[in-house]
DNA sequence: GATTTGATTGACTTTTACGTAAATCAATTA
DNA sequence: TAATTGATTTACGTAAAAGTCAATCAAATC
């Protein structure tokens, strides 16, 4: 496993732009160590990175991929601050077992429309 | 089934603002018809809603619900134009096993932070 | 030593998806 | 008939998530 990452070398494997990465920065979602006034990106920040971009192809805001960057964090406090996360986590599965189904739903209906254009194509070979 | 739904009868359903709905109008997501000024919703306009909501739940730009949508009306057109809709059909599909990939992945890392929870907290009853 | 290359910072801009507020209208109720 | 209620139109405002551009810098190369 490499110690570093360059950002453009990140840019390229993940199809996102350096202002995107710095954004993310800004954020304080990813903290990339420096050398000089350079970034460097150590394996962690590129999952990091990874993670973030895996919350935004499911619409999850910032704000959200925030909060489940923090549940992905080794636990830490007393016992009500540890299960306050626990119920922190099954919300998020909640959110997560929602957009399940609304992709099982919209699958239903692409093998729909599918299937209609089939028959049309059908019709159509007939009527010739 | 009801015939028509008046637009608050909608917001309230769908816990969304009028000017949400009124902004799909806009867009010509949604083409309810008009009693004077007054927009009536039929049940087709309602399930419009339903499909563009559950898209933004997913993640997915008002440009792409159209494209979504436009899938699931009925296939016109001759073979060309029907073999490029079930093209956009299937990429369609590809971009959803990826959301749905991405929820499994997610769903894993929930898991793990859980376990993780639990066994700090069975740590903290043993050092007691 | 000049210049090219890659990265940084800062600031301003843009797009998307609505929010919000004011003026208008039409129908119902007091 | 006055006033309330619910809906509409128009228009400006806004937050989030970057895009874009200019100036700067540091290291490597010619």
């Amino acid at each position: 496993m490499r110690e570093f990452y360059t950002i453009t070398e990140l840019t390229k494997e993940f199809s996102v732009s350096t202002r995107t990465i710095r954004f993310y920065e800004d954020e304080e979602l990813i903290k990339p160590v420096r050398r000089g006034r350079t970034r460097l990106f150590r394996p962690s920040d590129r999952l990091l990175l990874k993670q973030i971009l895996r919350g935004k192809r499911l619409g999850f805001s910032i704000a959200e991929i925030r909060e489940i960057i923090e549940v992905y964090k080794a636990p830490s406090g007393e016992e009500g601050q540890i299960k306050l996360m626990i119920e922190r986590i099954n919300q998020k599965r909640k959110e997560l077992e929602q957009k399940r189904q609304d992709i099982d739903d919209t699958m239903r209906e692409m093998d729909n429309a599918e299937e209609n254009c089939i028959e049309r194509l059908a019709e159509l070979r007939v009527s010739q």
